[in-house]
DNA sequence: TTCTATTGGGCTAGTGTCAGACCATTGATG
DNA sequence: CATCAATGGTCTGACACTAGCCCAATAGAA
């Protein structure tokens, strides 16, 4: 009995999907991030990248061509470029992205997420950070702190990402970075208000600060409550 | 050049390796952990849970029984038996584990390990917890505090994993399974001591009663501390 | 204009993986 | 002793994926 509870959390399937599958979901969600913004990286290179034959990851890309993400231009300076923009938020993309992921899956992604990011600002905030790491932190907070609505959401994830990176784990980075794609969608769906971006800023600024003054208790409190405002946002549109 | 630093987080590799491998891999840690003591589920449910063909997992099954931690029988009352037992623990094993590891995968281990068992201690005791919950809880700590020094590593594992699990989230289980599996080798390598086994009861109980007393600062600082401790001892064993 | 480097487009042969069917073995049970 | 159900063992045809090669298009450089 004792055995059989675990046993589902080790014996879970090995891979989430065929390469293709996958690789589309990878492509859109660094899409959609905004972490490429102009075209990707030459097919050779991001096949590589990806640890996938170039064929597999030419059907990703034709599949988001025809799904009008990319505009693929052959010939020397060509490439995959992205034609992308997030959609204007609304009330009914946000009840589709929540209908598409199912409530459970949603519980889980935010819980996942509350987790990851602030065990990854407590373990930062425990760390001995030398200057270069510390202005790191600076900049992106002043980054996302100036980001303009467009560009806010991208800075946002930078800002956390950054978190999770300065840590030096990339096992811990990757889990930030996937917790942070699975409620992409969601957030994209979420407008974007003036307000909003005044009381995250405040909240980017505690966690920054604890982080600094190296309290692992502040900065888990703070990454907590900003979490949990995005969290009280989302249940708020949806209601 | 702000994008390229998040860019590698998501364009990093698809799959970790070809089906088998994984499998192998995965196979493998179940008995290293203990979830598996008699014999491996039948051949046609494994696979089906593995979400991969039988012959693959045939092919990893193989793998394991040459590599002499499996005896495989045919017929009816027949299966893959685990001849596995854990070495007897030495500072060669363990200074071997570690070179196999690499020191920057360690780190990172440990890194990832502290952050998401933290994460998921503090986000439990942020949980309004039922009856049954608490009761599922306590019964972990008697069991790791009552086990003896065979069965310590196994139960100290499900002890661990019960928390993730009671959060909820398959998400945060899953990385706490990771997260565990990747030290394995190294616990297993560390002898099991009276005085430390003793040491560590101390602190689940600790986390245990933050968790129960819905306190998810002193959830995370017992968790980090007894965390801390056992990265401590391994640096020990190391020195 | 012509050349050239870079990039996407396409092909092939070989390997990995799968689903499903059928065979072989075994130990309990009647 | 004969039967049976559960389990591992094996085979086949199909599809997914890969590595490597060469072709085609393109925009800048010579």
């Amino acid at each position: 009995m004792n055995e059989s509870v675990h046993l589902a959390a080790v014996l879970r399937p090995v891979r989430a999907g065929n390469a293709f599958e996958e690789t589309v979901e990878r492509l859109l969600q660094a899409i959609k991030l905004g972490m490429v913004t102009e075209k990707l990286p030459p097919e050779r290179e991001l096949a590589a990248r990806l640890g996938i034959s170039r064929v597999t990851l030419r059907e990703a890309i034709r599949a988001l061509q025809e799904a009008g993400y990319l505009d693929v231009r052959r010939g020397r300076y060509g490439g995959a470029f992205v034609t992308y923009t997030p959609p204007r938020p609304s009330q009914t993309d946000l009840r589709r992205a929540v209908a598409d992921m199912g409530t459970d899956d949603l519980a889980d992604a935010l819980t996942f997420r509350m987790a990851v990011e602030c065990g990854a600002a407590q373990v930062l905030a425990s760390t001995p950070l030398d200057q270069e790491r510390r202005d790191t932190l600076r900049q992106r907070l002043r980054e996302v702190n100036s980001a303009g609505p467009d560009d806010y959401r991208r800075q946002d994830t930078a800002f956390h990402l950054a978190i999770a990176e300065l840590t030096g784990s990339p096992l811990l980075a990757a889990a930030c970075a996937d917790a942070r794609l699975r409620v992409t969608d969601l957030l994209n769906a979420i407008p974007v208000l003036q307000r909003n971006i005044q009381h995250a800023a405040v909240q980017h600024e505690a966690i920054v600060a604890a982080i600094l003054a190296g309290d692992p208790d502040a900065a888990r409190r703070a990454v907590a409550e900003h979490l949990e405002g995005t969290a009280a946002l989302l249940r708020g549109f949806l209601a």
